[in-house]
RNA sequence: GCGGCUGUAGCUCAAUUGGAUAGAGCACAAGCCUACGAAGCUUGGGGUUGCAGGUUCGAGUCCUGCCAGCCGCGCCA
């Protein structure tokens, strides 16, 4: 079949050109074909004679001159090389009509990649007890777009939230809502959230401060205040350490209240992912508490592979010459979080035969993750039963920071759970809805308040996560508000627009579908040829998007098409057009562009309604 | 102290992974709805890409050294 791709087309032929002008040897590197930004430059350009040049210590414009003259560019189109030797290709209409037939199909042109092994996108990963926070948006929709990424490449995906289900942290807020007498059955998550913060302030009593005032020499009402504290929080972290005994040893009662805490924090997030529109379920549920049988025989498994040492009480695994190293088990014999992570791992490869796997995690735990992924390269568990590695990534975000610059910590970011930034969001999106339903000449008009209510919260979604999305994900942001919910220029709300205009050109038409689809493709206009070329270089987009895990990518490529429509459809008259047979080329082309608006905003998880 | 990340227009961010004159949005200024949805389009001003060197035909991008901010650094997750 062929290619939609110009990129594409234009590498084979390069190569081609250069094997035959050059060598088979440097036909092998990259031939280096780009977008040209710039129409003067061609629509594409080929920079490969500038290093190969280099490499064969020729001069560039004539080892330009030698590849283009040994390339089958035939009805490609035409090329002529400029300023120190690129090689600018102007592709021919006939080139790009073929293309767009390819295109013009039901998979637009995006063509399964599949892979032998599973991926394994590690995301969300909330803490029981714990209210979602804006932090938590970042995973849960950059692990979202990344895996509906891979999947429509036809790859197999295992969502995975890391629930943090166990471990003391849990224990300690059982132990507080015991303490203070609560009804587990009457808890919301946010009741869960408070005792949860409660019993963190308790345990992180002032040790350090208790000495200084000793030795200082503080006034003894002062001491005296300190230790009263210091005995209730050495009480609280007993009764914790208890609760957590019992959970782990399995006492009836202890794992009934557990589950409770489980199944209230889990109805939460998972409303919320719904809402978000993020595909998450029960199903793609399996917290640390999975692993709590494996963790004694991942750590028996680093003893027996003689990769554990003991260390101050501690087990720990060294890691070549770095200083710090990895403890995989605490010196009163618990695990840690190092240690269910490894036991996760191994699972992942051996169970779900992950040939990679995907931690959509904060930066902060950058060194964390170095170092499990560092063990495991050592014990040899990324190894799959076929020979191959797994490739373990982190894909690791900054933080959202406060308008202090400060980390966006739950304690002072109170007023900004997640579900009140999209309640916001939602509510901002249906008031601009309805305010426009109301103007008389407006295409919504009579729109009723059901759909107004759905297109709102479509409208409202699509801005915070196009927000967070569109940006380079490593990089913190100072989170606003405004900007997050703001439905003009550089926005997912901009990308529903131009879709939506589409949809109304599109229904006001009354050419029939056939006649539309089987109209001959035109495009004479600089702004018809723009969209062209913004439609074509859609599918390589997605591909590269998936493998390099970039949905801001995707957001980059949806707003350059959706501002060249918005151009086109500036200058180029569709329903009005001079003749008939351009009538149906544009209307042609407006549908394919709604189309190909439609899959990107999907695959960033985002609705696209026909009205707006 | 050691390690990591970041530094681009007044603000928020891009830059096809080394390509041509560094691009968008917001804000600001001027235009465009009797031809399709103005959540839009067109035009304009605004830059020593933190600083100093280096590598080469070419550097925001790679290397070295500084500066600033943030993050991490043994038994929390």
């Amino acid at each position: 079949m062929a290619s939609c791709d110009p990129k594409f087309d234009l590498e084979q032929a390069f190569r081609k050109g250069i094997a035959a002008a050059i060598s088979e040897d440097a036909a092998k590197a990259d031939p280096q074909i780009k977008f040209s930004g710039d129409p003067a430059h061609g629509d594409y350009q080929c920079n490969a004679a500038l290093s190969i040049a280099r490499a064969i210590k020729g001069n560039p414009r004539d080892v330009a001159e030698k590849i283009l003259a040994a390339t089958p560019l035939s009805a490609l189109g035409t090329a002529e090389i400029a300023g120190p030797g690129f090689i600018n290709i102007k592709l021919a209409q006939s080139a790009l009509q073929t293309m767009l037939d390819r295109v013009d199909m039901d998979d637009l042109g995006i063509e399964p990649a599949p892979l032998p092994h599973a991926i394994v996108v590690d995301l969300c990963g909330v803490n029981v007890a714990k209210q979602m926070h804006v932090g938590h948006l970042r995973s849960t929709i950059l692990g979202d777009v990344v895996a509906r990424l891979h999947e429509r490449l036809g790859r197999k995906v295992f969502r995975e939230n890391h629930l943090g289900d166990w471990g003391l942290p849990i224990a300690m807020t059982m132990s507080a809502l015991r303490r203070q007498k609560r009804d587990l059955k009457s808890l919301t998550l946010a009741d869960l959230n408070h005792a949860y913060r409660a019993a963190q302030l308790e345990a992180a009593t002032d040790t350090a401060g208790l000495e200084a005032a000793r030795t200082r020499g503080a006034g003894s009402h002062r001491v005296i205040e300190l230790e009263t504290q210091q005995e209730s929080a050495i009480a609280a972290e007993q009764d914790a350490k208890s609760t957590l005994l019992k959970l782990q040893s399995g006492d009836v009662a202890t794992v009934a209240a557990w589950q409770q805490l489980i199944d209230v924090t889990m109805a939460d997030v998972l409303e919320i992912a719904r809402v978000l529109g993020v595909r998450l379920t029960n199903e793609h549920s399996r917290g640390e508490s999975f692993y709590r049988d494996k963790l004694a025989p991942t750590v028996q498994s680093f003893i027996d592979h003689g990769l554990a040492q003991e260390d101050q009480g501690a087990l720990i695994v060294r890691i070549a010459e770095q200083e710090r190293p990895l403890i995989i088990r605490k010196a009163d014999g618990g695990f840690l979080y190092a240690t269910t992570d490894l036991a996760a791992v191994h699972y992942r490869v051996a169970q779900l035969h992950a040939g990679e796997i995907i931690y959509v995690v904060d930066a902060r735990q950058r060194d964390h993750f170095r170092d499990v992924f560092n063990a495991i390269h050592l014990i040899g568990w990324n190894k799959l039963a076929d020979g191959t590695q797994c490739k373990l990534s982190h894909l690791a975000f900054g933080s959202v920071l406060g308008t202090d610059k400060k980390p966006l910590k739950t304690r002072s970011g109170e007023l900004f759970t997640l579900k009140a930034l999209l309640d916001e969001a939602i509510q901002r999106g249906t008031d601009q809805v309805k305010l426009r339903a109301t103007q008389t000449d407006s295409p919504t008009q009579g729109t009723t308040e059901h759909e107004i209510a759905a297109i709102g919260r479509a409208v409202g979604i699509a801005a915070v996560k196009y927000a967070d999305l569109s940006g380079d994900p490593i990089k913190d942001y100072v989170f606003d508000l405004d900007r997050m919910i703001a439905f003009e220029g550089d926005t997912g709300p901009y990308i529903q627009y131009a879709h939506a205009r589409i949809a109304s050109l599109i229904s006001k038409s009354d050419a029939a579908d056939s006649a539309i689809s089987n109209s001959a493709w035109k495009f004479d206009h600089p702004a018809e040829r723009a969209l062209v070329l913004a439609i074509l270089s859609f599918p390589a987009t997605i591909k590269s998007a998936a493998d390099l895990g970039s949905p801001q990518r995707v957001c980059a490529a949806l707003h350059e098409l959706a501002n060249c429509y918005a151009t086109f459809y500036q200058a180029c008259p569709v329903l009005k057009a001079p003749d008939e047979a351009t009538r149906l080329a544009r209307l042609r082309l407006s549908l394919l562009t709604k189309r190909v608006l439609a899959q990107g905003l999907s695959l960033l998880g985002m609705d696209s309604p026909n009205r707006m």
